[in-house]
This record gives C-alpha cells, sequence and structure tokens, in this order.
DNA sequence: ATGTGCGTTGCCTTTCACGCAACAGATAAT
DNA sequence: ATTATCTGTTGCGTGAAAGGCAACGCACAT
C-alpha cells in the first residue's frame, strides 16, 4: 500500500462529520481512527478538528491538510488509472508537435533520455509553425505541443512555461566578446544577421529594433538558425538568439552569448501545451512530465 | 505520521539508484525497503523498477508514479510550513480584491461557509474595478483577486477560471420565457437594457450586437446590476446577464435565464488570481482552495 | 430522569515493518 | 581464471504500531 490509511481516515471523518460514522464506512473500529487522529495533532502541535457534541468540524489547520491529503488521493486515482491503462502492453505512442529551433536544441537530450529510461515507447515529433502545432494539439494530431508565443486559449492547457532571454550571439574573438551583456545600440556598430519575421523571434527582435530606434544597416535575414550560427563564426557579425537556441555551442565556446536587458526586448515565452478535454494515457504523462521540469528549469 | 515512509522510500530509491544506498541515508535496512517495493509492484501489478546489474531503472509505470510520489512531498511540505507558520495565532487575514457582481451573487455563500467554519479568520472584500484588482494583486494590497476578464500575467498565477455562458434575462410571464434558449435576433423585438461597456459583460455584450448586425432600438445601459433585475421584473424588457448573476432569482422563480449560443458572444471568463511570487498563509489557503472550488464548479 | 450518540481510554490481540545474517548473481579488479 | 565487491533478495526473530472490544464520561434530545 502507497499510502497511510491515515489519508483515508482524515478524509472520511471530515465528510461524515462523526468519526464513528466514517469508522463504520471504512470498516475499522473507531478507537483506532481517533487514536492516529490524536497522534498526527500532536505531532503537528495544532488540532485539526474541533470536537462540537454532535459533530468534528474541521479548524483552519484541519482544512489546510484535507485540501492536501484529497488533493493527493484524487492524483493518486489518476495515477493506478493510468497504470490499469498501461498494464499488459509495455509500450506506448507520444506524438510532441514542436518548432525547428526547439527540435534541434532542446529536444535531443529529451530524446535520449526516452530512449535510455523507456525504449519500448515510439515518440514521434513533429516540426510545425505556430499555427499548425495549436491546430494539431486541438485536433488530437498530436498529444503535447512545444513552442514559442503559443497564445492562451480556453481549449489548451498550459503545462509549463520559461521566460527566455534574448541575446546577441557572437564569435568568441569578437570585440564585444568580452563584456557581460551588451545593449541593442552596442551592436549597431556591427554587421547584423537576423532571424527574419517568419521566425517568432525574428518577430520580437524586429520590434525590439523599431521601438530603440538604432540605426541599423548591413542587415540580413534569414529563417535558417543555423546559417546564423555558422554566419556568426566567421567574422565580425552579430546575431540574435535565445539562450537554448546556442547551448551547446556556449558549452564548447564556440560561440559567445550576450543577454539583452529586460527593457528593451521582451522575453520569448516557452510554452508546453495540451488539450484541456481528454487526458494522457500512461508514457505521454512520463514524457509531460519531464518536459515539464525541463522547461521550468530553464528559467533560472 | 501522515503519509507512509513508502513515499521516502521510492523516491530516495529513484534517486540514489539502489536500495542499499538508500536504505544508508533513510537510516533503514535494505531489506525492509525492498520488501516494500516488491509488495506495492505485487498489488499495482506491474514493476516499477528495472533491475540493472549496478542500478534500479524506473519503468514507465515508476516514472509516472514517482511524479505522484514527489509532487505529494513537495505538496506537504508546503502544508507543513504553512502550519508552523500559523501556530499559535489562532487568527488569519484574507484580503479579497473582487467586482460588483461577484460580490452580491458569489460571495454571499462563500462569505457565510468562511463565518461557519473559520470565525476567527478576518475576511475583508474589496470591490474594484478590474485594472484595479490586477494592480491591487501585484501590489500586495490583495491577496487574492476574483473578476472577469483578467488578462494574463507572467507575474500572475491563475488558481482557476471557468467560462460563464451569457445569456438573456427576461420575467416569467415573458414571451421568450417558455423557450430553452434564444439568439440575439429573438431578443431584438423587445425593449432591451443592458449593461453599459464600464461592466466587462457590457463590453462583451456590445461587441456582440454589433457583430450580429441585428437591429436594436430602445435600448437603455446603465452600470447598476441590480437595476437591470429590477427593470426586467416589470413589464416585456430583456436583458442579458451572465449565470451566476441571477443563480438566485433562478432559484425562486422570479426570473428566467436563456442561454445565448456561444457563436454570437463569447464567454465570459472568471478567474481567481495570486501574485505570481510570494506565497499564501494558512488562513488565505483555506479561503484560495475554497474558492477554487467555487469556480470549478461553475464550469458544469 | 432517561436514552442516545459522541469522543475517549484501558487492555489485549494481531499485523506489519524492521534489523540481522546469509545467499545468489553479476560486475570489476587482480 | 580467480577473487573481491556490490547488488537485490530471502529466512527468521523482534518490537512497535494499528486494530478490536468494552467501558467511561459528557452533551444533547426526549
Amino acid at each position: 500500500m502507497l499510502h497511510a490509511r491515515m489519508l483515508s481516515y482524515l478524509d472520511e471523518v471530515a465528510r461524515a462529520g462523526t468519526i464513528r460514522r466514517a469508522a463504520e464506512r471504512l470498516h475499522v473500529a473507531a478507537s483506532s481512527i481517533n487514536r492516529q487522529i490524536i497522534a498526527l495533532e500532536a505531532e503537528l502541535g495544532t488540532p485539526l478538528f474541533e470536537r462540537l457534541p454532535r459533530q468534528m468540524r474541521l479548524t483552519v489547520a484541519g482544512e489546510l491538510l484535507i485540501a492536501h491529503v484529497r488533493q493527493t488521493l484524487r492524483s493518486y486515482d489518476v495515477v493506478l488509472t493510468q497504470l490499469a491503462n498501461m498494464k499488459g502492453r509495455r509500450t506506448g505512442l507520444v506524438r510532441l508537435a514542436t518548432m525547428g529551433g526547439i527540435a534541434t536544441s532542446l529536444l535531443p537530450a529529451v530524446v535520449t533520455w526516452m530512449r535510455e529510461r523507456h525504449p519500448a515507447v515510439k515518440l514521434t515529433i513533429q516540426v510545425l509553425p505556430r499555427d499548425a502545432i495549436l491546430a494539431a494539439v486541438l485536433a488530437g494530431d498530436a498529444d503535447l505541443g512545444l513552442g514559442y508565443q503559443l497564445p492562451p486559449d480556453p481549449k489548451l492547457r498550459p503545462l509549463a512555461r520559461a521566460g527566455l532571454r534574448l541575446g546577441a550571439v557572437v564569435a568568441p574573438d569578437h570585440p564585444l566578446a568580452a563584456r557581460r551583456g551588451v545593449s541593442l545600440g552596442d551592436c549597431a556598430a556591427y554587421p547584423m544577421i537576423i532571424p527574419d519575421r517568419s521566425v517568432t523571434l525574428g518577430a520580437l527582435m524586429a520590434e525590439a529594433l523599431e521601438r530603440s530606434a538604432v540605426a541599423v544597416d548591413r542587415v540580413i535575414e534569414t529563417n535558417a538558425i543555423e546559417l546564423l550560427k555558422a554566419a556568426v563564426l566567421t567574422g565580425n557579425a552579430v546575431t540574435f538568439l535565445n539562450e537554448i537556441d546556442v547551448q551547446t555551442e556556449r558549452q564548447r565556446g564556440q560561440l559567445v552569448f550576450l543577454p539583452l536587458p529586460d527593457s528593451q526586448v521582451a522575453r520569448q515565452e516557452l510554452r508546453l501545451i495540451q488539450r484541456a478535454r481528454g487526458t494522457l494515457d500512461a508514457a505521454q504523462s512520463v514524457l509531460a512530465e519531464h518536459l515539464r521540469e525541463v522547461v521550468l528549469a530553464l528559467e533560472g
């Protein structure tokens, strides 16, 4: 038995109003329940119930604890159902809809994790534009969606979000590389190679550049992120990406990431979503939970 | 002890990778942990760990269960902290910022609930316009915010939301009263008394009326909801409100609520929010949890 | 005054988690 | 190839904790 019987005792006593009735429903002796509650109250150092003549009423502390207890019991029920649905077949299928930039930066580690832990689970990753991700998740063609600037929708449930800082990216021998952060003005002196407006990050940057009124020239735009990185490596050009786009290159010392101030450019919001209606099966929940932790860890 | 030691066992074994190491950290015998895990696996009918030569690796089922276990342990930690903060003083203070329509419809029952269960908790309810609610919660002048069309904000955490249907409200002897639902066109034949644009519901209705291109005349606008109800009672006028605005009058048979189709008018979104940073103390959590259940129950 | 239903407590039994020691299997070191 | 080491696992005995039963004291309803 995973959970202590205590949980059911508290729930049932709060629900029934008296210990004896709760004991009857749970098929145990009233004295047993009573003793456990008294012991718990002593351990917590605070009464959980107010003893009225004909009723056990929850105190503030009790109300607080019972919410946690019921949440736990409900959550356990869900897990049991998922386990039952999975019993027998050891396999599973998870369909993830995401964006190009994420597929090459964040997902390799996730795929590795999944292959190591659960090799029997089939994982399909579809790279789509933003609106197509929303449509795929809504239509049930994908179980999970992971992307930037996904707008809130009552038919979608956000599982996690993180605000990613944008920054200038330059080669290690670039004049700016020694600094810890830069402003848009600092970058204006160098040739810029930036994502075009079809990339969500490009839209944010275009907006920021217009607002800052910095005089920029020699701007090259593209929607190929890998091209941006390659171009910056040779020469003194500057490009703009977010933290995870250049994660691997930073660790290898091939590229330098210089954060821009929040006042100049909005953060890029990464969201993990699922359909509001409908539940995830076991394998899907496992990936969802792992992705949730990955995303939440980004906002450091 | 509220929770079974089993929870810590699973958590620590998954974390440490071996039973013996987990046993060492938890100061128990490895055999004890081992037996409990085996028993649980038998009970659930599925292995939780894959026994590798030097490691216990979670299976899909195990991954699923461990997520539940850790969530439970974290949640319990929060509750213990709240309980500790409350120890000694039996009182508490909760400051709720909300709107006029809600204060007269939804909150009376909540206030009664709170007074019955926790009379020592001081509850202040402040009726404010929408933007002032956001400002109050953000500034820490209110612990909780409850209102319509509260926009999402990274600095605010949504605790619950519900999409409320709008509908026409008429007297029981009105020609439309026998129907189960109406369209905007059906209402055009009658004098309309609608909330003005300063009320969130009025803004939604004005938008819907313009879009529907229904010819309406003899329209009276006001920001006093109670006035709307009173006016509809005498004569054959029609007004537009949401479900909970007329909840009490519906039960008494004094007014009839006729839902409008979702295609003609958007639903009114009710949200319960708190500050993203900062935690609630015990008394505040109790009210928040109760309000959460109330709000979630609305979307039936 | 009486009866009913409640929480609580004393006494006893039963169950279950625990610790210790030993075993079997697989890897790592020699 | 042999030894050493680390792993999960199992048999057995012990002790703590939960459970069951009956009785007590209290408050309310009749």
